[in-house]
DNA sequence: GTCTATAGCGAGATAGAC
DNA sequence: GTCTATCTCGCTATAGAC
């Protein structure tokens, strides 16, 4: 039947994509060879061919589903009540979301270098926007007197870099929970704000 | 003459750690071949191996040398007159050190999955004591009462973080100079941690 | 839709001439 | 100290059988 076929591709389709993006995390790239990724779900390397007409398209593709993600969950968020109430949801909707896709995460930012220039622009306008959402946030805040900051722009930098470290030393199980770290950043960015 | 020869070939050593720097930075140690490399330098392939035994010995005596270079020019820093004074020094050494040496910054962190276990175990302990020192610094400081934080470790990993994120924004010649970038980092992490 | 087989290429590394 | 030449391997991508 056609649809147990369509079913049986979209879920090569579907292992596919989760194979390459944890062995891009893991390896890079460039390190990663379509061989490891086809051995990965079971199936022959020319068989990747069905799915994705090259290994550019395939990263390009993982990063640009995920800048997706990324923009249509912040814009699924309620709004809030005042600039404070704002930071703090976006603080902590930051940390939840980057923590639960931790490899799109890191290939988002470790692989831009290895995308086409036009690959490269389409995914950093992505970056752009959501940053720019940060950055709109604050200097509405620091306007209505609620911030106290510098540099609302560089701020929204130096706030998406501290909140997205967490990635790189958080371990599921360890001395605190993710509920409590998200307090200690939320804490950090408030102060740091003035708020 | 002896002594011309080895000066020749010190700059050569030189010039091939230079290029594979630069190289391995812009494109990704996995994606740069030693014909690049040799290419870069103006030498043919098989002269690297005069100087490294291989091209994962290349990629950590660079992130080796690099870490002892930071380690080094922490333990060379001025003692400071209170907590305080010692975290804004810390802060601007930060900032200034890493945008120093973007390049050897960013291979530093971005190329660890691709070293060899034991290589990455080294590499990873002297991160640990860049990160303990400022761990460290604000433990003191609480304890003195001159600052405010709930947890001291997560500190450390959240103000690294945030500074070293200058260096994915910062641009020679941009709307701000260095040293105002400091001012502003500043600002944010004295307030950040109550002081 | 997946397989086997392979074309065509470039990689890391080494040998030996100069 | 650097070169040319080469070994051996694994890569991306494609062709064609089933």
């Amino acid at each position: 039947m056609a649809r147990k076929k369509n079913a049986s591709a979209e879920t090569t389709r579907l292992r596919i994509r989760e194979a390459a993006l944890r062995l891009f995390a893991r390896h890079g790239y460039a390190a990663v060879s379509m061989r490891q990724i086809a051995s990965d779900v079971g199936v022959q390397a020319g068989t990747l061919y069905l799915y994705t007409p090259d290994k550019q398209t395939l990263l390009f593709d993982l990063m640009h589903a995920h800048m997706l993600d990324l923009l249509d969950a912040l814009a699924a968020l309620p709004d809030a009540p005042d600039p404070r109430a704002a930071l703090e949801q976006f603080t902590r909707f930051h940390i939840r979301f980057h923590r639960a896709r931790s490899d799109a995460v890191f290939i988002a930012y470790m692989e831009l270098r290895n995308l086409e220039p036009e690959n490269f622009e389409r995914i950093e306008d992505l970056r752009r926007r959501y940053e720019a959402h940060l950055a709109g946030l604050l200097t509405q805040g620091q306007t209505a007197g609620a911030f106290t900051l510098p540099d609302p722009k560089l701020a929204a930098f130096a706030l998406i870099a501290m909140l997205t470290g967490v990635n790189t030393w958080y371990r599921e199980g360890g001395r605190l929970s993710l509920a409590r770290v998200e307090d200690i950043y939320w804490d950090m960015v408030r102060k740091a704000v003035g708020a």
